[in-house]
DNA sequence: AACCAGGTAAACATCCGAGGTCTTCGGGGA
DNA sequence: TCCCCGAAGACCTCGGATGTTTACCTGGTT
């Protein structure tokens, strides 16, 4: 195994050892690699790596730290890494969220506070009475945020966050061809939004399982008959 | 931005528009550093951090090539960044395990082939009638592997596996403590693998959703958490 | 005492070049 | 035809030199 990745895990049980606790200062880079037995060079290379997934933090002229460590932080890193994948594994992504995001939902109704839901009811009213698809789209994410935020759990927020990405570029699309998917998606929030208010899990769950359902039953429809369409699509 | 970071993003919209396709050989270090403008050392700390997530495959003394990029791969990745999360942080993954598993559960039980299940009952009978711990906990991971598997979701199977490695410590901690528990899991095993068998979606999801939630209920105990909110809703 | 500008030192960023090691592949002999 | 072996190509590792950025101390001013 090259000495980078040795340096990789050394560093890695050193965290998870509790020797580096989140927020910590590494040693300096001379002095790390002579305690690990490397070069600088190679050292760096292990650092880079670890930064890319957000473990550490490296800030020229100050020093090395160990990231917060948070749920948020390390599966924010999932994002880039589902950038790669195309379209064609898209509805892989979004069965998986149409499994998680009713399930949030339901929890979000009963784990949010009253303040929460007053927020999520502003932010609803903050979209215009004729926005663009991409202002509905963003709004879209955040109202979906909110209320994976709200089912107390930071894992399934984060996953349903990386989840959101790639399919936003899919509702995109479907906003800008399909008759009718801005004023339903709205109608879907409202409902999603009152279930959540009256504190009705079960509705809350429901009215998410046939909101995603919408998306997810419009992209095969769309993939299996018009094969590659145009992905030229701004993300938003 | 630090150049490095430049050359990563570089490398993954090359990667991204198609340029390098799967399974691609990159040009050689010195080559590809010209191109991209910065020396081979910077050049390689970004090839090392897209090596970590399985983006690129560098073999020494032959070159660094693209992956398959199949969603397994990538997800892999995700196993390191959760072995960066504690204990404290176990039951946030353990709940959105207990929301996935059963779906799949249920997918399986609709889309595994009849030798996918005869596979399945040959995994079952693989275990001895006193096994130890370890291995029941071993066999136990591959059953629920076989399952995702089945559910036909490369994105939902490879989620599962990587949320099924952390709270498999859990769950040895459990085998050792809890007088009878390892009975109970075969028995719940044996129900599910039953319940695949007669195609019943439902009936595999109910048992799973109660596999799982005999992990989560006695390590909420363990911990003391005994201030946890209600959870108890039943997924649809 | 509080505040601000300047300078210094520490730490990371980048580059270069020199060996070392491993894999692949083709040639020569049995 | 099969096996051994050597050469070439590519990555691995190292050490040092130089540039950039940041944090912090210093001194003076208000």
């Amino acid at each position: 195994m090259p000495v980078t990745d040795v340096a990789i895990d050394k560093i890695k049980n050193m965290i998870i050892t509790g020797e580096l606790a989140p927020g910590d200062r590494l040693p300096k880079e001379a002095e790390l690699a002579q305690r690990l037995g490397l070069s600088r060079s190679s050292l760096r290379e292990a650092v880079k790596a670890l930064c890319l997934i957000r473990v550490l933090d490296v800030r020229q002229g100050d020093g090395t730290y160990v990231t917060s460590l948070e749920p948020h932080l390390l599966l924010d890193a999932m994002t880039f890494v589902i950038d790669f994948h195309r379209d064609d594994t898209v509805l892989d992504f979004l069965a998986v969220r149409r499994i998680l995001e009713p399930a949030a939902t339901a929890l979000a109704a009963m784990h949010m506070s009253d303040a929460d839901i007053a927020e999520l009811r502003e932010h609803l009213d903050t979209l215009d009475d004729t926005p663009t698809v991409e202002a509905l789209v963003a709004n879209d994410l955040e109202f979906h945020r909110k209320i994976a935020d709200g089912s107390g759990n930071p894992v399934l927020c984060s996953l349903l966050d990386s989840l959101s990405g790639p399919t936003a570029r899919a509702r995109i699309w479907r906003g800008l061809t399909q008759e009718g998917a801005v004023a339903k998606t709205r109608e879907q929030h409202t409902a999603i939004y009152e279930a959540i208010a009256a504190r009705e899990p079960e509705l809350a769950r429901s009215w998410a399982t046939v909101h995603v359902n919408g998306v997810e039953q419009w992209l095969r429809n769309a993939l299996g008959s018009a094969d590659e369409p145009d992905t030229t699509v701004t993300p938003s």
